[in-house]
DNA sequence: CTAATAGTGTCTTTAAGACACTATAAT
DNA sequence: ATTATAGTGTCTTAAAGACACTATTAG
């Protein structure tokens, strides 16, 4: 292409001449909200494991937030997408290559890092807890399984003269061992006119670094508004696995009982079934099932 | 907070010295998605216009990409957020301020600006068509509304020996008088054991700056994902409608016409009536309606 | 009257909720 | 028999689809 600009350049001589400038730039770090399902203790020989949700986060070693827990994340290289660079913390924390990821949010507030301009591109990722390795093995920076707990803890509605305000604070507890995390995230969109606009603020934080608890929230309810439209709680399972079991992911992420019936018609279409069963063990064995890659969205 | 780290230093020490140092950071720039719902000329003065989906390009002035059409945008200044940025650009460009806004995706890829490492942080906007405001002023970059079309025009299946790709192709297509844009669009899925993948890749490209139809593409969807979930079309109606306007919106973007009882039933609670009608034409007039604020999500 | 849009009534179809019932295993 | 989980059958309820019908205006 020949077109010349106002100053006769073509393309070419444009982009030759161009300089990036001293505008200042942030540096841009992606961060991963990892999640998988992993089963508790169980009390009796008979019964099914409870399924809980975890979170991997990683404990820091060196300033700023020395000692508290974070997000694994890092920088973005030159050359690389934020998606690679996801993957690459992704691969160097869990050693996992092959999961689901998406985006979520991208978090640019100024403040958010005292140490300099960074914003976040954030996203999620889901394994499946069979997959999952032990606690990270470099001493340096401690990682653990913490489990997940998210309540609406109050709601509020406030009126202005243009509009009003909603605003829903959430409860998120992570706990790993004798480590308990807290905070109060709120969720808060103010309409005025035909506008509305939604943001997530730290309202409490304990012993989460930065601003990863608004991240944190961010990936629970990406996941939980995914749920009942999309098949992404199966991204959570293992190679085979029981409806039941399946049943109890649905459970944990919706935070709601189902009703076996209704649930096993709404997902039949997701699996198929295999004549595996589980081992018995004192009381009827259970169909394995696998993904039905043709309907999964 | 006065922990020390294996430098012996606190955190105020640590930020004291911190380096921001030399590592390559990347441009973010915000860009904007702007749709609105305007009415196409009617040729029979009984008849009720139609309603189409627009799309607001300007048109690039200098390099790179001269005299393409680009989405509008700047880049994110130090001491703002993303956000921040993309409403002082949607300001600018339209004279708006509250509207409906929403954080699409941010695109990385390293080569997509010429000049330098830049990313997208992509914003979509909704305004009601009542408000929008002519073809913007300034002689430097002419700005215009965009008629788009959007439809899947193949869908395919590959098989690998660890998995499959899903690809659906998608012809984007955008009228402005004499003006045609045009770009395929492809999202592809690939799946492989438990994981998958989404991306967007750009298989043509007439006419538009940069990677701009992925961000287009990304808006439609999100546009069309959310239109039945959420009450998202009625940030795209002037303050009083009739349910017939309320419908043709979600038809045009949904792409498939509805049935109006059915339709009737399931805005119901996302309007309220008031007393006012449109003015007689010919034909029963109708009741006219106002967003019911109460029951957006 | 016709053309055009507005608005409602109701029957059918489909999906979800509720809940009872049968089946299988170990002790 | 008891405990515990697996799996199905079916009635009820709610929502969506289909389509016909009535209402109102201008010419």
């Amino acid at each position: 292409m020949s077109v010349r600009d106002r100053n006769g350049l073509t393309e070419e001589e444009f982009l030759r001449q161009y300089d990036a400038g001293d505008y200042a730039r942030p540096s841009v770090a992606a961060d991963m909200v990892i999640f998988t399902i992993m089963d508790s203790e169980r009390d009796n020989y008979r019964k099914l494991p409870e399924k809980t949700l975890k979170l991997l986060l990683i404990r820091r070693a060196g300033h700023p937030y020395i000692g508290h827990w974070a997000l694994p994340g890092g920088f973005v290289r030159p050359h690389e997408t934020t998606e690679q660079a996801a993957r690459r913390e992704l691969q160097e924390e869990t050693g996992l290559d092959s999961v689901y990821m998406e985006q979520l949010q991208t978090f640019s507030e100024p403040g958010r890092d005292p140490r300099t301009w960074v914003m976040s591109c954030t996203y999620m990722a889901l394994i499946d807890g069979s997959a999952v390795e032990v606690e990270g093995g470099d001493d340096a920076d401690q990682a653990a399984w913490f489990e997940i707990s998210y309540r609406l803890v109050r709601e509020q509605k406030e009126h202005q003269e243009d509009g009003f305000t909603r605003s829903w604070q959430y409860e998120l507890v992570l706990r790993h061992e004798e480590t308990e995390l807290k905070a109060i995230v709120e969720k808060r969109t103010v309409y005025t006119n035909s506008a509305a606009q939604t943001d997530y603020i730290l309202i409490e934080n304990e012993g989460l670094a930065f601003d990863h608890a608004k991240l944190i929230a961010c990936g629970i309810e990406r996941l939980r508004g995914k749920l009942d439209e999309t098949s992404i709680a199966l991204h959570l399972m293992p190679e085979l696995f029981t409806l039941t079991q399946l049943q109890q992911v649905y459970e944990v992420i919706g935070g709601k009982e189902l009703l076996k019936a209704a649930f096993r018609r709404k997902v039949a279409h997701l699996v198929v079934e295999t004549d595996h069963y589980t081992e018995p063990a004192g009381h009827r064995p259970s169909r394995l099932y696998r993904r039905n890659w043709e309907n999964l969205s």
